[in-house]
DNA sequence: AGGTCCTTAAACATAG
DNA sequence: ACTATGTTTAAGGACC
């Protein structure tokens, strides 16, 4: 394709200085080991190891939805449709956008978010209460929370884009019949790569609850004391589905909705407690399960990540942690984690080609004129993938088969893993406390 | 210096 | 026809 003609003068400098993300809290600093590999290369993870990360995705998740309930936040953010349909506040016009840092989303809405487009997405999906939303949703979170996007140029919404669809932490998932009602599908996390958006948030410098962060509290009533996050009844979607989702057996998603509505955030309600290590099977499990459908079912998503090296996400690694990953010789850092490079070219492929597609023929590109080491192997690949289908890429896609209650299920098994994380985590606070009285209570004794 | 990550812009296709 | 959505390519800056 020839490259598209552009005013030069547009980009020079862009990055630098509009850039409200540049390299801030990037995924790239993700520690290697935070690199879940749900496949079967990969040892099933110990019940510790799932310990800590459902904590940390605990104390995540809670923190950095606080982050965004500051009512100052609540009082600036823009009129948007949530508001209007019921009776949000309505706002006063931002103040016009300050020059950055210091990040102080309290006292300085307007700031310049230090988030990356990835984070973002990925704290708006995972505020609302299905944990997917539509791209009008996800702006209008972005909006709501970040008022420096009501004065921002209009192009975040074509990165807002952009990373939905180069980035391999979000899935596209088809809306169910009664809910297709207007354009586009809803978007989720993978849940393989949640954890890598979550370490990517926390290594954002300008968390507003670092501290906390390095710092988790240490009971489970120190923990509930936080200051609260805010839920989202006001989503569309959360109000189709009155708060819960649909077509999913009820006692599965609904126990889960009462988690996420009740356990995590303030009021919550406790729920029973298992030992971890049958929560985890049962995490397993069901994990297994979706990936044996996802990979025997032709109807289903192709399996994503199945092969490590394919296990990569837009940006799951830089220089140093890819060389890390490359176990498989020198090849295997060519196939980077940039995005449309390689590797996100194989989990485009993964997510957006059907099954009968699987075979592209590397002869059939052509090489390009080396200008751009990357981009020139990324192009490559990117026309070795289309090379390999005949049809174009939306018909490729649509050309999938109506979403059937596998879907729903597994997205459903995705919500259970992201719920069992948190009862995991809250069955180990409250065990330590209970043993740490235990333990007082036999010291005392003796 | 080169590679990588991320953002931004733009072109294009498709759906509503 | 128009707009929103989704995909892809390209380029530049920051960082390591």
């Amino acid at each position: 394709m020839p490259p598209s003609k552009k005013p030069e003068v547009s980009r020079v400098s862009m990055a630098s200085e509009q850039s409200p993300f540049a390299q801030v809290g990037s995924l790239s600093e993700l520690p290697q080991e935070a690199m879940p590999k749900a496949d079967a290369a990969s040892p099933t993870p110990r019940p510790e190891d799932e310990e800590l990360t459902n904590l940390n995705w605990l104390h995540e998740s809670r923190n950095l939805l606080t982050s965004f309930g500051d009512p100052v936040l609540r009082s600036v953010s823009p009129v948007l449709e949530l508001d209007r349909d019921h009776g949000g506040p309505p706002s006063p016009s931002p103040p016009p956008a300050t020059s950055d840092p210091p990040y102080d989303l309290k006292h300085n809405p307007n700031c310049k978010p230090p988030y990356s487009f990835s984070c973002l997405i990925f704290m708006a999906i995972e505020d609302s209460p299905s944990k997917r939303l539509p791209v009008k949703d996800i702006y209008n979170w972005i909006l709501h929370h970040f008022p420096y996007f009501t004065n921002a140029p209009t192009g975040w919404k074509n990165s807002v884009r952009h990373n939905l669809s180069l980035n391999k932490c979000f899935k596209k998932v088809d809306k169910d019949r009664s809910q297709s009602v207007g354009k586009g599908s809803l978007w989720c996390i993978e849940g393989e790569y949640r954890h890598n958006l979550i370490q990517a948030l926390k290594k954002t410098p300008f968390h507003p609850h670092a501290q906390v962060l390095a710092t988790p509290p240490v009971s489970l009533q120190a923990f509930q004391s936080m200051s609260s996050p805010p839920l989202w009844p006001v989503s569309p979607f959360f109000r189709r589905n009155g708060g819960v989702l649909l077509q999913v057996p009820q006692g599965v998603i609904q126990n889960g909705a009462r988690i996420l509505s009740q356990e995590v955030f303030p009021g919550i309600r406790p729920l029973p407690i298992i030992p971890i290590g049958s929560r985890s099977a049962a995490v397993r499990s069901v994990l297994a399960g979706c990936r044996r459908r996802s990979e025997s079912d032709p109807s289903g998503d192709p399996p994503l990540g199945s092969d490590p090296k394919e296990d990569h996400t837009y940006s799951t690694g830089n220089g140093q942690s890819s060389s890390l990953h490359s176990s498989g010789g020198g090849a295997s850092r060519e196939a980077g984690d940039v995005p449309g490079d390689g590797e996100d070219d194989d989990r485009c492929r993964d997510r957006r080609e059907p099954r009968d597609a699987a075979a592209p023929t590397p002869d059939a590109a052509p090489p390009q004129a080396q200008q751009h080491k990357r981009r020139q192997h990324w192009t490559t690949k990117a026309k070795l993938r289309v090379s390999g289908d005949s049809l174009p890429l939306k018909k490729r896609r649509t050309q999938k088969p109506p979403e059937s209650d596998d879907e729903e299920m597994k997205e459903a098994a995705g919500s259970l893993l992201h719920l069992a994380g948190v009862r995991a985590c809250l069955n180990n606070i409250t065990n330590r406390t209970a043993k740490g009285q235990k333990e007082q209570k036999d010291t005392l004794k003796n």
